[in-house]
DNA sequence: CTCATTCTTGAATGTGCATTCAAGATATTC
DNA sequence: GAATATCTTGAATGCACATTCAAGAATGAG
């Protein structure tokens, strides 16, 4: 008979952050409770525990993307103008690196994937998702005739994250724009090819 | 007026698996006792302690990538050929993934290189060896009128190197390696382009 | 063989952490 | 406005872990 005081979108997104900047294993309840404003009780009747305040972050990192994905590709614009927006967007998360703007998927990936086959399997779907939508970006460049060599869409969106993912690592150790710029044109050219 | 018992190379070998298999933070020094053969006392005496552990075995895995390096690029055989073997050669280690054969190097950059200022420096520093190692390479290739593109050695090389950490992190969801080989084999042409 | 030095052993220490829970606060219902 | 149900609070719990250290073992020198 009385509803929970908390924005759950808003404490999810906390918790994004914090886990994006410390990861998840070093990233303490304490830290938690600051990062969402919710005190350990609270954020254990929500989420179960830290992992599964992970899972629900995940999640709402799912969606919130997924929001600016549509954003970006607007069917009112050139695909391809879109897909160029699009990576240029994520050099500039790169570049602005306020401490690891890395991917929260990616970076769970990297962290936890091996050791929890539960949030493995969370991750993959997530990311198979976007590579749907990247492939059907592609197929629309392609029926559009905008794309001639031999790859179909799938190689191309398959090439097109591997980059991305790359780019981020890359990025690690040179922050700079116009290094990172450079190589995200040339993955652009070489995945339109 | 005795000498240790163990193999340093041995023991950096083992705790460099234990580190690749959990991620830093996750390895327990009990984990680490077991991988590497030493007691506590003997690890903390040897590497003062789990950090100074991991910087070394950092130190080894480089020393035995630089190995692995030269003997791939050995001057007698065709630069684009050798360059070609690299990159199956690390489609093999990721297909074959006993558990995360990521690269300890970009392993760690990702999960504590932003905690860190003194682990990042070291990791970039020999991230930088190996891209110039590369840069030499294309260098050669280059005044063998083996490329003839518009990019230049590094360029190529930075874009090498993206690749190949992106097919890392690409092959913790696709670990088939039909779609790495074909991954791979798109990336060494456009990095020769 | 003996002594001195250095290495090895692994149980003990203290700390930091995820998790729990009972008391208190607040809303909703009748 | 009382009663009830639900949410919030944050100190208490217990565990896992990195680190220490003192006793024991092995080696080499004389």
């Amino acid at each position: 008979m009385r509803n929970a005081e908390f924005d759950r979108a808003q404490v999810l997104r906390g918790a994004m952050s914090a886990f994006m900047h410390k990861g998840y294993t070093k990233t303490s309840m304490q830290d938690l409770t600051q990062a969402t404003g919710l005190h350990p009780g609270s954020i254990y009747c929500a989420f179960s525990n830290k992992r599964g305040l992970l899972i629900a972050a995940i999640e709402q990192y799912q969606q919130d993307r997924n929001e600016q994905f549509k954003l970006i590709f607007s069917d009112s614009r050139p695909v391809l103008g879109n897909l160029k927006t699009y990576l240029d967007n994520i050099v500039v998360e790169c570049v602005s690196c306020d401490s690891q703007q890395a991917c929260l998927l990616t970076k769970a990936l990297n962290e936890i994937a091996a050791q929890d086959d539960e949030i493995q399997g969370i991750i993959s779907q997530n990311l198979k998702l976007w590579q749907n939508a990247l492939t059907a970006q592609f197929e629309l460049a392609t029926t559009q005739g905008l794309l001639q060599g031999d790859l179909n869409s799938e190689q191309r969106a398959q090439y097109l994250m591997m980059g991305i993912y790359g780019l981020r690592t890359f990025a690690h150790t040179h922050p700079q724009a116009e290094i990172l710029q450079q190589l995200a044109d040339k993955l652009f050219t070489d995945v339109c090819r």
